[in-house]
DNA sequence: TTGAAAGCGCTAACAC
DNA sequence: GTGTTAGCGCTTTCAA
């Protein structure tokens, strides 16, 4: 469908008695309008319906004011939570963000990049470090900021803003090997979440270093939820009754674990210990406090889009933000 | 920050021995192009990593493949969940969505509809049927295909999508009755959810009808999560300990007041019923399955992308699509 | 099957 | 303060 044709700046400019270049003036607050003039054409604006069409101006003006953002899920908590600050940040600075979808898959957000980057977006906001190859290229020859999101121990395309995983997989490793467990599990899902697979990795070594051998069953091809936390805690408790303390890759499935515990008779975190990761604030309304990291989602958007903002502005920072995390305790552990 | 210049066509078509048209042509699929230039030209592409400026052909060709979406908030499942199924169904076709935030503040939507109309969406969707007049009269003129989400029970500027709220709180309403109980709380969040205030006035007015008074306490301001619905209901069941049921106006403060009750040794459902609405998979993982109302929102956010599609395509279609909804009647009540 | 000319609606740069 | 000129990088239209 072709939409209709729009009223242009020059209709505007005709109606008002000015130039296209006064109206264009007195819309973008540049340069110097009378007041009498100004009023005149918001009038006629305003009057005429009149909506300017960025298309032409961004072309004209080789800049437009929208960024583009890849993540891998809407559905899940955290990465509505980090899209939220990024729309809050941008639409304050007059940006727009343009949201697509990459389900974690590396191919698809390389199609995404090339697609999105056609609109000649102002930045990009990217998720995690790991993308092709050629995604990498594209991206750090596009001449506009980037920021990749979440991690913050690794070489950045350009900027990256987040926390550093692996740290916060040891500081949790060491809380629980403190309070004096020596059977761990460990129960994570196949969705190729790979900041989840780094924590995963570094727990495994750090506990090894102890001597300690971690339990993690075959990983599940579901969607990591609170059902499927209390499933897979069902049959984990099966094949391991030993265990005294069971990490989950994230919140939602350790409130899960819990509950199966506690709804069983098992008592946490005597007889079970569980921790998650991410922070959410339903972990804290649990019967147990969540053991967890509290990940500063909504910061981490906001940072993100402010970094942007900032070397759109031609601002010096610095190319790694660290927002940090915090160990949240509780006491299901 | 202007981006460095980029590649054009021209210098793509200049690479490769034809002319800026037949580059257009090769990249779009349109029109005749031999087998042998389109190989050549799209080697060329490759080979200079080119990316179109769709700014330049959208201006062209006044037609753009971005579509712009309006939801209250990312911050809640249910918004979210209906902005993934917008986004899976349109970058299917090879459209984005631009996607603004409300918070719930009419105002605010006006200008975001102003805003993201000058980018010259190919189609428009919004949330609900509450708009400021002029958002309503821009959208009308807009000439663009305009879908307005959730609801179905009332005059679309367009096209709606979703289901209607009127009869679900009435289906609701009734399915309590049917069960027996006759002194109804209810608890609901004062931000500004009108589909939310809606179901409420039908679920007052159906009690109403029965002889039934329904306690409603005064609304509260924060968001109405699970801690929120746990800490209702306690102040609830102190001024009103005769309850039998309380009905929540969404699910995860439902699961909040289930858990507050089963907590204090009050039964589910016998000394106290709750029910929430909108059919989160949460709810039914909780020790009692909660009395809801599924809304299907992937589907709501997948058909309305659908119906903006189908709109371009020209294609003939209802004005109001409902998708309808399902009573979980669920063990809560 | 391919190319040339004429814009799309705006803004940068400069002149007045 | 305001206007003029010359594009921005594509696509439409028509001619060859």
């Amino acid at each position: 469908m072709t939409f209709t044709r729009s009223r242009t700046q020059r209709e505007v400019a005709k109606a008002a008695g000015v130039s296209d270049m006064t109206v264009s003036r007195v819309l973008r607050g540049t340069g110097v309008v009378s007041e009498r003039t100004r009023a005149r054409v918001l009038k006629v604006v305003d009057e005429m319906g009149y909506v300017q069409n960025r298309l032409a101006g961004s072309l004209a003006a080789s800049r437009a004011n929208q960024v583009a953002v890849i993540i891998p899920s809407l559905v899940t908590n955290i990465f509505s939570q980090v899209a939220a600050g990024i729309a809050e940040e941008l639409e304050r600075a007059g940006y727009n963000p343009v949201i697509g979808i990459s389900n974690y898959d590396m191919d698809r957000e390389e199609n995404l990049v090339n697609s999105m980057l056609s609109w000649r977006p102002a930045g990009f906001i990217v998720t995690d470090f790991v993308h092709t190859k050629r995604t990498r290229n594209i991206l750090a020859n596009a001449g506009i900021p980037v920021v990749e999101m979440m991690e913050t121990s690794g070489e950045p395309i350009d900027m990256c803003v987040g926390f550093n995983h692996t740290e916060s997989a040891r500081i949790m490793a060491e809380h629980l090997l403190e309070k004096g467990y020596r059977r761990f599990g460990y129960l994570g899902w196949n969705n190729t979440d790979y900041a989840a697979a780094t924590r995963y990795t570094v727990i495994k070594d750090r506990l090894a270093a102890e001597g300690i051998y971690l339990i993690a069953p075959e990983v599940f091809d579901q969607s990591p939820d609170f059902e499927a936390g209390k499933q897979a805690m069902a049959q984990l408790l099966k094949s391991h009754p030993e265990l005294e303390v069971v990490i989950f890759s994230n919140d939602m499935s350790a409130c899960g674990g819990m509950i199966y515990c506690l709804e069983n008779g098992i008592d946490v975190p005597k007889q079970m210990a569980v921790a998650g990761f991410s922070g959410v604030k339903f972990g804290q309304s649990m019967p147990r406090a969540l053991t967890t990291i509290n990940a500063k989602r909504h910061e981490i958007g906001r940072r993100s889009a402010r970094a942007v903002l900032n070397a759109l502005a031609g601002q010096q920072q610095p190319s790694v933000v660290d927002v940090g995390f915090d160990l949240i305790a509780g006491n299901s552990s």
